[in-house]
RNA sequence: GCUCCGUUGGUGUAGUCCGGCCAAUCAUUUCGGCCUUUCGAGCCGAUGACCUGGGUUCAAAUCCCAGACGGAGCACCA
């Protein structure tokens, strides 16, 4: 099977899909898989040089490692040599009819004139177009099928242009004239050996346009399946390559791995294993229908991925400070991971006042249990320890919440899909390593990113990308 | 306009080829309950779907016809 990108930026949250599907089938059948980077436009769709290696990146990140790496821009000796093969069958013609012209002609299913030229013409004007002689739309090459097929779509489609605009790889850079997708894939899928062809509906007629031209060859066209659209709820970003680059150019993301951008760098960023992306892509299926893909499926398979392995710890966003009463413990212990006491415990130290998010705030005379600590009264606008066992949250009038202590907490800016939310952490948080995940509990899980000190080397700053609830 | 393709709960999916075992599977979501010093995990439960209309048949999600709705192609893009 292969995985055939345009090299034109890092892969958004929907291209995970083909890696996904062809390499989970790679490993359950035993099969083959490569990557072919089909870069032959250097104009309309002009490859970024810098796509090809983060593609690879990301495919990476999915745990999948190709069997094979091609680049289409390096094999235009081979589809020269196929056309002049197809132009010795006489399966081809080259053409100086203007784009429109043609398209009246096609469609009243009339062919051109130059249809029935003579076949040394036809290859010494194949000849001349690769030596570059021609500019941009002065000639084609079309593969002969049948100009009154009844689909309009398939009627001596292009196989050969022209193009002025060298390609951004240096290897490729000499070449003028470049195949069509539909020539350049469908040569290759026979000559790489791909037995099964998965892509987008988009290119239902590839299979029928290509089919012309394994027939003249004698090849048998792999099997092919061609699935929908995949969409995304929970972005307000268009997930397409070209509208994330522009936003990204007008400031509006940070970057590709920006949270609020549909890519898998943002994913990996947010500690989102690929595993978790893969799953949740495999379960798709293959239906030719459009899908949407719920995030939230993919948060389920992370979530099963992490829960066991991530320690909890404490983050109070947008925290309000009360100042606590009654000899309280100094210390609170809470465990590192409530099903694995053996991890160990917190050290929080108490203080004279903690911070609780505004959501938790007590009524007057209301008692609340700070997690870890213990049971308290809200009364004078002070917390009062009462010393009260955890039986009365038991009984079901306690509340029970988190917090953090109001004079070592850590300031953490935690950057989420909504933007960034702003609150302070337990002291442990300081120390955690960078990549570390977390369960802010209550809160959600999220990937320590860095620690930052501002310029003057004063006030430190844990940022965390949140990962999922 | 011409040509393809699709339509099962909120979402995804199984079943459709070879009609009966489908008063429709599984997952996720949502909502309850239990448990729990998390709104997590686990356990239990609930809500919720065969696009419509005809036809064939003892029997239709499944076969046939028509329609509606949705998607795609008709590029010197991929």
């Amino acid at each position: 099977m292969r995985c055939a990108p345009n090299p034109n930026g890092p892969w958004h949250v929907g291209h995970a899909r083909m890696p996904a599907v062809i390499g989970t089938y790679r490993d359950r059948y035993d099969g083959w898989f490569c990557v072919r980077f089909d870069d032959t436009d250097p104009e309309t769709k002009r490859p970024d040089l810098e796509a090809y290696d983060a593609i690879l990146d990301d495919l990476d990140y999915l745990g999948f490692e190709p069997d094979a790496t091609y680049r289409a821009s390096d094999r235009l000796e081979t589809y020269y040599d196929h056309a002049r093969e197809l132009i010795e069958m006489g399966g081809a013609y080259t053409c100086s009819c203007s784009g429109e012209a043609f398209s009246e002609l096609k469609n009243n299913g009339e062919p051109c004139p130059h249809r029935d030229k003579d076949g040394e013409t036809v290859r010494s004007e194949f000849e001349e177009m690769i030596d570059g002689e021609y500019e941009s739309g002065e000639m084609v090459l079309r593969v002969k099928t049948d100009i009154e097929h009844k689909n309009p779509a398939l009627r001596d489609w292009v196989a050969f242009r022209m193009i002025d605009t060298p390609h951004p790889r240096e290897e490729a850079s000499e070449y003028r004239c470049w195949p069509m997708l539909d020539f350049q894939s469908g040569v290759d899928d026979h000559l790489l050996e791909v037995t099964h062809i998965i892509r987008g509906i988009d290119l239902q007629d590839s299979a029928k346009r290509q089919q012309f031209v394994y027939d003249y060859f004698g090849w048998e066209y792999p099997e092919v399946i061609h699935w929908g659209h995949v969409q995304l709820d929970a972005y307000d970003v268009k997930m397409s390559t070209s509208t994330i680059s522009e936003l990204i150019e007008q400031g509006e993301l940070d970057g590709w791995d920006d949270p609020r951008a549909p890519t898998l760098k943002s994913l990996r960023r947010r500690g989102i294993r690929g595993d978790a992306i893969v799953d949740a892509m495999v379960g798709l299926g293959t239906s030719t229908s459009d899908v949407d893909l719920a995030m939230s499926s993919i948060y389920a398979e992370n979530r099963d991925l992490i829960d066991e392995e991530t320690d909890r710890r404490f983050l109070v966003r947008e925290g309000n400070q009360l100042p606590l009463g009654g000899s309280p413990p100094d210390e609170a212990n809470p465990p590192l991971h409530p099903n694995h006491e053996d991890r160990g415990v917190r050290e929080i130290p108490v203080g004279d006042s903690v911070m609780l998010e505004s959501d938790d705030l007590p009524q007057r005379e209301a008692r609340i249990w700070l997690k870890g600590l213990g049971c308290f009264q809200f009364t004078r606008d002070t917390l009062q320890y009462t010393g009260e066992d955890i039986d009365v949250v038991r009984e079901g009038d306690v509340d029970v919440v988190h917090w953090v202590p109001a004079d070592e907490s850590v300031p953490v800016r935690m950057r989420t899909m909504e933007g960034d939310v702003r609150g302070h952490a337990e002291p442990g948080v300081g120390n955690l390593d960078s990549d570390e995940m977390v369960q802010f509990e209550r809160v959600g899980f999220a990937r320590i990113d860095r620690h930052e000190s501002d310029d003057e080397g004063g006030a430190e700053e844990t940022v965390a990308y949140y990962t999922h609830p």
